[in-house]
DNA sequence: TGTACATCAGTGAACGCGCGTTCACTGATGTAC
DNA sequence: TGTACATCAGTGAACGCGCGTTCACTGATGTAC
């Protein structure tokens, strides 16, 4: 047999990561019941009626199994916004980003704790190691090539976009240069020439943070008594900052 | 002696004030340097030199502990916000909003673990009560303020407001008209017999989550190696979304 | 194919540490007469 | 003003619980000859 990154070759190797994805499993059931600052390895271990040192077969600490299972919710929340992107690659951009907005939305509202995990308080004593930043922009990119997709065939508003808005600065034009470099060793094919304006890279990040922030305030009972349908607001909100951006929408989805 | 709310009449209820406050200052010391998971009655009983069943004579519980610093943690911010406000009410919309997002954020920057208390992940086995709610809107309630104020004085860019973007469907009017009454109740000098419109009152909201999106992307490290001068960039953020809630910008401050 | 040896998953005890909360108590401060 | 009594801040011990990590070990699985 092959000797790949994933091909098990032995019985032991199978157990081995058979042991690993239930150790896996308990974890995240006890992240999603308790949240990441409750989470230990021996309430892990009775779970699956192992003794706790045992788990130090499988992960050489607690923080080591923490950065798993953060690389393993940045994982699915960013396919599934990919899939959102792909599955409305022929529509017009604006929807298409709104779609990729609710399937990041559903996916937290599913998944609050693993969400807030990602995107809420650091875990106080924790450093996320290296291996979890790639994972952890899949949704940024997955929205910037939606808006890059939109630019490459001129499908941007120019005249909306920036409209009445402040120039940008040399600081930001500097961290926006930093954020082209990213976008072009993440999707080096959707970088035009050209390339997407300043304005137009604000007015994306201004979407960024302005999603991440909604669903925030969402999750974390910011909007308590004020919003109740959660989803529609959220998808008013995604066409909003996605029509600033020049982005071009058709009529929404019916809200919920 | 009148006997008032915060009239302290005995040398025992001076004492007892300052014990208080001793015991506030250790917590609020713990929380900043640790996180609030990490914060224990039994810590803060160490630095003050008690004993850890002494604090019970001021606070019947650690939940309750951690509301008292959530309350003033909210008041401290909200007066800031309150005050950049007020400090510029001479001032166009789009300024005066600038200045209360800077506010927030040098707040949260000089604080980001009491910030983090406040708006990010919240506290497991911890149900915030009543009496966090009234102080937990008084940032927002300020920004509402200054376009609620531009609104009644004719200010605002009615053609610039909205344009290109989608209706107010049902779902949102709804969260929008509970909003107008929240403000209302809290505000209603500054609301007129017009009332601001849906689309206004939508584009604030946007602003709201816009600002702690960007806040906390950046306090909680997902800007990390992209966005360099956190300042700047908030700066034309809040700009930008002021100019797009039709509120009039001058030239901004310079970016640090 | 059979056997000797190496690998390694899982055990159980231990180290050293932390926590919130209760409860009977002491002794100083405050109050009523 | 002086005294008896009530109030109440702070003590110290205890209950019952949790945690991450290390280490010497047993015994099953895998490998080389």
């Amino acid at each position: 047999m092959l000797v790949g990154m994933t091909v098990i070759r032995t019985a032991r190797e199978r157990a081995r990561a058979e042991v690993r994805r239930e150790i896996l499993d308990a974890a995240r059931r006890q992240l999603t019941a308790e949240g990441a600052e409750a989470l230990s390895l021996r309430a892990v271990a009775r779970e699956l009626g192992m003794v706790s040192s045992a788990l130090y077969r499988y992960f050489a600490s607690r923080d080591e199994l923490l950065t798993a299972l953060i690389i393993e919710a940045y994982d699915e929340l960013g396919e599934r916004a990919e899939r959102a992107a792909a599955a409305t690659a022929d529509q017009p951009a604006g929807l298409r980003w709104v779609a990729v907005a609710r399937a990041v939305r559903a996916w937290a509202v599913d998944h609050p704790r693993r969400y807030a995990l990602l995107y809420g308080t650091p875990v106080v004593g924790y450093a996320a190691p290296q291996s979890t930043v790639v994972p952890g922009t899949r949704v940024q990119i997955a929205l910037a090539g939606i808006v890059l997709t939109a630019h490459r065939s001129g499908a941007i508003d120019a005249g909306r976009l920036g409209a009445g808005e402040p120039p940008v600065g040399s600081a930001v034009a500097a961290d926006l240069a930093r954020l082209r470099a990213a976008l072009a060793q993440a999707a080096p094919d959707l970088l035009t020439a050209a390339g997407p304006s300043d304005v137009l890279l604000r007015a994306t990040l201004l979407g960024w943070t302005q999603l991440f922030g909604l669903i925030g305030f969402e999750l974390f009972g910011q909007l308590r008594g004020l919003v109740e349908d959660g989803e529609a607001f959220l998808v008013e909100s995604a066409a909003t900052m996605a029509a600033r951006a020049g982005l071009q929408t058709g009529p929404l989805p019916p809200g919920r």
